[in-house]
RNA sequence: GGAUCGGUAGUUCAGUUGGUUAGAAUGCCGCCCUGUCACGGCGGAGGUCGCGGGUUCGAGUCCCGUCCGGUCCGCCA
């Protein structure tokens, strides 16, 4: 038997056992005469000690044992004289009667310790290293007790889980496709699913009712701290449903993972439309944890002789709450340098400081009276001591622009308040998104989604404005300024869809060879129907309070999709590329 | 595709205006130490300054190229 009790668990009422432990050797620390050493599992440390009094050749031993060696130990439990309140086995140690070394280990390259030396990328390279640390550990596990927490919500409420393939087709709509070559159907190609979108369609049609799935997705796109080319989604769908029917059913999901995971209840989740929140935060995922919304300046700061403010279609202002006093020069000019740099792309910023005494003082003095300035605050219900931020240009992108200085302020002043949870339902996505690029539309959501039943006579129209204008029966569900999950009403009419792909500039042969299967599938029957996808790797980092997705899985990749540990990817055999029809060219 | 920051000891980093033998901490090795838990003390080993080229009497430092890593924009229906 390698063990009787793990490393985490012995206590004073263990007192005088003896016990068999096997871990790794976390830490020793030699007296000479005695040496105590920190014996490491993934439930615990716990204390050995070896006296030279007692018995000189297993201390001796025990002195050569190197950082990480694998050990089972057999001894007794003993209260220890000084004891440690900062470990929970921290009142007992182990006096050792034997020592066996299970594994000898080469020092590791950095410290397997909570907060460790090691940089990114040697971490990544030795990942099962990393993975031994215990902050790392915790989010693993994290992962899996959120996972067995939505199973457990799912099941109760009827959902059924289905796996749907990996190897399907590729689609031109959406993100790239990660493609497989097919090595019995010459020249052919699978494509890796971005989502098993119209598989759990399919299973609405097939009667399957209450879908869902914990499950990869795969996205051939560049990487973020917060996006894996493999990420895994909570997905789900359902038949006879409306809107309404949906948000309850995944608000109460979320309701209940922050209940049993955090002990936290989110009460009910404010709605807000899309339009709303671009008017508003300029973003179409707030972050709510604080205030600061967006205010129009056109009418109050035009035709008063400022010529940039004359000349530009949009004014928006931000109020910084409490701040005027002692805002110093530098500090705008930092800011100002922000927005000005080529991410945000603000031509410049202007300040006006709402004074304690009641006067105003603004980097546009020349052009505004106090008066000007005072109409100012009260159209955005500034009081004395506040500050005002105010950008202009065009207003779709000042609107994005005044947004991102908004979280800048956030982050700056320490608007945001940690443990903090602010959720949002975000309503009525537009159905389409113009692209100058290739000068055709694309789904702004996904090609299924549906349109709201008011708008679907704007779908005949050809006229840029009307089009523009189509909402959709499409949400997201926003955390903290984070995406979570989004989903829509789907189309189950097959004119419909049809219609829509026609919007989208399929010709009826190309949509019948893309997404035949489907349409054929909306004639035999097809239920209403409407789902909701979570990312499940975000999830978890939100829920912890971290913005990195990375550590929640075990085995990442890095910024350019490369797997450091396996050094994945790699070159095929010519003898394999032959077998798969392939030829590489070499560049250059 | 673009912007930006970084690459110096096993690791994390410092290294001034271009100037003698490139430093610190930690880890590692050795010796001492019987209540530590970030143990302590003494000593020691450890470097192709990412790579290639250039400027210079002289390059870790300046210039060009390249590779690698981080963050962001584009992209991510």
């Amino acid at each position: 038997m390698y063990r009787t009790h793990n490393c985490g668990e012995l206590r004073m009422d263990h007192i005088g056992q003896s016990v068999t432990l096997s871990g790794w050797v976390d830490a020793s620390r030699d007296f000479g005469g005695m040496t105590f050493m920190d014996m490491r599992d993934r439930y615990g440390i716990t204390q050995l000690v070896f006296n030279m009094d007692a018995d000189p050749d297993l201390c001796t031993s025990a002195r050569k044992l190197g950082r990480e060696y694998v050990i089972q130990i057999i001894g007794e439990v003993r209260e220890r004289s000084a004891k440690n309140p900062k470990r929970p086995t921290g009142d007992i140690e182990i006096v050792a009667k034997s020592l066996q070394v299970l594994n000898a280990s080469k020092t590791p390259p950095f410290t397997i310790t909570d907060d460790t030396d090691g940089g990114d990328d040697i971490r990544m390279k030795y990942r099962y290293l990393d993975i031994r640390r215990h902050p790392v550990q915790s989010k693993i596990i994290f992962r899996s007790k959120l996972g067995l927490e939505t199973r457990k919500y799912m099941s109760a409420q009827g959902f059924i889980e289905i796996e749907t393939p990996f190897l399907i087709k590729s689609t031109p709509e959406g993100a790239r496709d990660f493609v497989v070559p097919s090595r019995m159907n010459a020249g052919q190609f699978y494509a890796l699913p971005q989502s098993p979108q119209t598989f759990k369609q399919i299973l609405m049609v097939a009667g399957m009712d209450k879908y869902f799935q914990i499950v990869k997705c795969f996205r051939d796109e560049d990487l973020r701290a917060d996006r894996q080319p493999e990420f895994t989604q909570i997905d789900c769908e359902m038949s006879f449903v409306h809107r309404e029917d949906i948000l309850q059913m995944f608000e109460g999901l979320t309701l209940s993972l922050f209940k049993e995971m955090l002990g936290l209840d989110l009460g009910t989740f404010p709605r807000m439309s899309y339009d709303d929140a671009m008017r508003l935060y300029g973003i179409d995922k707030p972050d709510l944890r604080f205030e600061m919304p967006i205010h129009e300046l056109n009418e109050k700061a035009k035709g008063k002789g400022f010529s940039i403010f004359d000349a530009m279609p949009y004014i928006g202002t931000l109020v910084l709450a409490g701040k005027a006093e002692g805002y110093s020069n530098k500090e705008v000019k930092e800011l100002t340098e922000w927005v000005q740099r080529p991410q945000i792309g603000a031509k410049g910023l202007v300040q006006v400081k709402y004074n304690i005494d009641g006067t105003f003082k603004s980097s546009v003095d020349k052009f505004y009276s106090q008066d000007d300035l005072k109409s100012w605050a009260d159209a955005t219900g500034a009081i004395p001591g506040d500050i005002l931020f105010i950008l202009c240009g065009e207003e779709e992108k000042t609107r994005k622009q005044l947004g991102e200085l908004r979280l800048e302020l956030g982050r700056r002043h320490g608007l945001i308040q940690p443990g903090v949870f602010k959720p949002l339902w975000v309503l009525d996505f537009p159905l389409l998104e113009w692209d100058e690029q290739t000068n055709r539309y694309f789904a702004m959501h996904h090609p299924f989604t549906s349109p709201k039943a008011n708008d679907i006579t704007k779908m005949s129209s050809d006229d840029r404005e009307v089009l523009g204008s189509i909402r959709a029966d499409a949400y997201d569900l926003v955390i903290n300024g984070t995406e979570i999950g989004g989903g829509s009403i789907r189309i189950h009419d097959r004119e419909l869809q049809s219609k829509n792909f026609a919007l989208l500039g399929f010709t009826p042969e190309k949509a019948q060879e893309q997404f035949g299967f489907l349409l054929n599938a909306f004639e035999f029957g097809a239920p209403p129907h409407g789902g909701i996808a979570f990312g499940f790797d975000r999830l978890c980092a939100v829920m912890q309070g971290q913005t990195s997705i990375r550590d929640y899985i075990a085995f990442p990749k890095n910024n350019m999709g490369r797997d450091m540990m396996i050094d994945a990817p790699s070159s095929l055999e010519d003898s394999q590329l032959r077998e798969l029809y392939l030829n590489v060219i070499k560049e250059g």
